[in-house]
DNA sequence: ACATTCGATGACGGACTGTATTCCAGAAGA
DNA sequence: TCTTCTGGAATACAGTCCGTCATCGAATGT
C-alpha cells in the first residue's frame, strides 16, 4: 500500500488541541474538587470529547496522569526551582530553591496532591512519573548538600549524608502541603518557615541570634 | 412485637472473631502489598469470608477502613504517645512524645501510608478517622507549644504560634515517612533528627553550640 | 420441640475501566 | 476535483469491583 507523505498542519494541530483540552480537562477538575475520585467519563464530558479518545490519546488512564505529570513539570514553572537551587552560592541556591520551589507546588497545589497520593496508593497509577521527580529532587539535594558543606555552611556535627535527610524533608511537597493545607499558611510563608528551619538546623556559621527576626506576636 | 433478651455468647464472640479475621486481613494485605490497590475481594477470601460479610460487619468499604483506622488507635499502642507527650516537663514531653509517635507510625507504616493517601485523594474513603486523628494532633501540639512556651524553651522571637506549626510538621506522619521510607532511616535515627531539627529551630534556652555538645569546630 | 433472632451468604444490579469495531468529516496529496 | 488518509465520535462489549437484597442456617430463648 502506497504511503503518502503527510506533513504536520492543521491535522496535528487539532490533535494536539485535543489533547490539551483533555490535560486542562483534569486539571480543573482535580482543582475544583480535590478531595473526590475522578472518573474518565467525567474528564471526557469536560473536555468535549468521547471517553475513548482518551484512551486513543494517552493509551491508558495511568498515561493521562504521567502526562498530566510531564506537563506540570514542561509548562508548569518548574525549570525556575531547577535554575534558582544551581546558583553559585549555594546559601542563596538553598533560599532561592525553597521559594521558588514552594511557589511551584502552591500552584499546583491540588494536582501534586492528588498525584502523590495515587502514587503512593499504587505505583501503577502514575507511572514513573512522580518517582522521576523525586529521583531528581534527592540528587538535587546530595548536590546542594554537598555544596554547602564546601562552603563552610554547615554545622561541623553535621555531615552532608545528614544534610541531605533534612533538605530532603523540608523541600518535599509533604512539608509544604502540611504548613500551607494545614496550617493554613501562605505559599511565601511557608517558604519563611521551611527556609528558618533549615538554617537553625544546619547553618554552623558562628551567630547566636537568628538570621532574620520573625515578627514577635 | 415482643423483644427477646439475648446474652453475649457463642454468637457475639464467634461475630467479633470474624471482625477481627476481616480486619487483620486488612493489615495483612496491605503489608504485604503496600503500593497496590486493595479489593475487598481479597480482603473477603483471606479473611475466609464471603464479601458481603464486609458489608454486614462494617456497612461499607469507608467503615471497614474507618474501623482499622480506629482499632489501631486502640491497640495499636498510640495510647503510649498520649501518655508521653503530656510529661510534666514539657521538654521531655516533646523528646518521649517524638519518639513515641516515631516508633507508632514505624510499626504501623503501610497501613497509615495507605489511609493518609486514601483519605487525601477521597475524603469519605476512611470517615472521618484520619481527620480526628489529625485534629488530636493539632490539639497536642497547641497545648505542648503553649507549656514549652509556658516554661521558657522557645526562643524569645518564636510566637506559640509558629512553635505549633513547627511541631506539627514535624510530628506528622509525612515527615516521618520522608526519612523512614525516604532516605532509609530507622525509626529511632528518625526520631533522633527530628527532635534534633525541633530543638535547633525552637529552643532559645542559651547555648551557642548543639544541645548534644560536641566540640565546637 | 418450636419460635425467634442474627450472622453469614449467593445472587443480582450498577458504575467504571479498557478495548474493538465501525463510521464520518475534513485535511492532505495528486 | 477527486482520492486517500487520519483524528475523533459513536457504539458495543467484556471484565472488575462495589453495594444491596432476599434468604439460609445455626445459635438462642421459651
Amino acid at each position: 500500500m502506497a504511503t503518502r507523505k503527510y506533513e504536520q498542519s492543521l491535522r496535528a494541530e487539532a490533535a494536539e488541541q485535543t489533547r490539551r483540552r483533555i490535560l486542562d480537562a483534569v486539571d480543573a477538575r482535580l482543582r475544583a474538587a480535590p478531595a473526590e475520585p475522578v472518573n474518565l467519563d467525567t474528564i471526557a464530558r469536560e473536555a468535549r470529547v468521547a471517553r475513548p479518545t482518551i484512551y486513543a490519546v494517552f493509551g491508558s488512564r495511568a498515561g493521562l496522569f504521567t502526562a498530566l505529570a510531564h506537563d506540570l513539570l514542561a509548562r508548569g514553572g518548574f525549570d525556575r526551582v531547577r535554575t534558582s537551587a544551581l546558583h553559585p552560592d549555594p546559601i542563596q541556591g538553598m533560599r532561592d530553591g525553597f521559594t521558588a520551589v514552594t511557589d511551584f507546588y502552591a500552584t499546583h497545589r491540588d494536582v501534586l496532591r492528588s498525584l502523590f497520593s495515587m502514587a503512593a496508593l499504587d505505583a501503577e497509577a502514575v507511572g514513573g512519573a512522580i518517582a522521576t521527580l523525586e529521583e531528581g529532587r534527592a540528587a538535587g539535594m546530595v548536590d546542594l548538600a554537598g555544596r554547602l558543606h564546601d562552603a563552610g555552611f554547615l554545622r561541623p556535627d553535621v555531615t552532608p549524608d545528614a544534610a541531605v535527610d533534612t533538605l530532603w524533608l523540608l523541600t518535599s511537597f509533604d512539608s509544604f502541603d502540611l504548613l500551607h493545607a494545614g496550617r493554613g499558611l501562605a505559599a511565601t510563608e511557608v517558604a519563611r518557615r521551611l527556609i528558618d528551619i533549615t538554617e537553625h538546623t544546619l547553618d554552623g556559621r558562628d551567630r547566636i541570634q537568628p538570621r532574620t527576626g520573625l515578627d514577635p506576636q
